[in-house]
DNA sequence: TGACATCTACGAAGCTCATCGTACACAATC
DNA sequence: GATTGTGTACGATGAGCTTCGTAGATGTCA
């Protein structure tokens, strides 16, 4: 168990399908990720997320409802942290100028990175 | 075999090292990864790698030499956009939003997106 | 040539991930 | 109270990753 925010592509989508619907059943997690006779699947899935502290369950009644443990924000700020070490040397500015580079930014989004940076400028002052 | 080009975390530190020695024999890799006998280790990675075309291998000699297959940006660049549509919707301000939100950015690496942007800009006119 | 060093090739083992089948518990319904 | 539906638990499997030991080929040098 190296780090409890890491979750691999599989418990990414998981993540996601519970950060939109918020607690929900191992029913309603499955039938919102289209895959086909995923239910145990799903449930291991569950069980094992539960294990590493990704999810919280609540046991109390038959069904069990699942909860996701960190927020979007948290993990998806986790994820780029672990990148930026693990392949960028720990500077963003290398990662920014790969996210540009790669070419997915659109204009629109570039004007948003900008009103970004000068909020992040603020409040560095 | 589904990316040639996103290697995982031990490829990395290899490539990590034939990007920054140029073409190299398994010995010269395998020392400059302070890792203790790790010599038939990074052979055996070395090899796996020249089947997935991670890298490139002279055998003309007895000695084989390794050479990355993909530069260090193309490299990074790949696992930008894997990352940007398996985690953030492939926004990249998202990312850039997560990337400053971790807090690794110094106030000159901010200085010095903000000149990344403007470049962007000026290639998208 | 014989001893030794250096190199590649290969297989096995231990690990995590992801998937699924099966077993069993419990509830509802007729 | 037997059947059917819905739920959890658990084990087995297969794939991929990483590590390392061992075997065998080839070169070096006294």
């Amino acid at each position: 168990m190296k780090d409890p925010r890491k979750p691999t592509d599989a418990e990414l989508a998981i993540l996601r399908v519970l950060w939109a619907r918020g607690p929900s059943t191992v029913r309603e997690v499955a039938e919102d990720m289209d895959r086909e006779g995923a239910y145990t699947t799903v449930l291991k899935m569950l069980q094992i997320m539960t294990e590493k502290r990704l999810v919280r369950r609540d046991d109390s009644a038959r069904t069990h409802v699942y909860e996701a443990a960190f927020s979007e924000g948290q993990t998806h700020k986790q994820i780029v942290t672990d990148l930026l070490d693990r392949v960028f040397d720990g500077s963003a500015a290398k990662l920014v100028l790969q996210a540009l580079a790669a070419g997915k930014a659109s204009p629109e989004e570039v004007v948003e990175i900008r009103a970004l940076l000068d909020k992040h400028r603020g409040g560095r002052r």
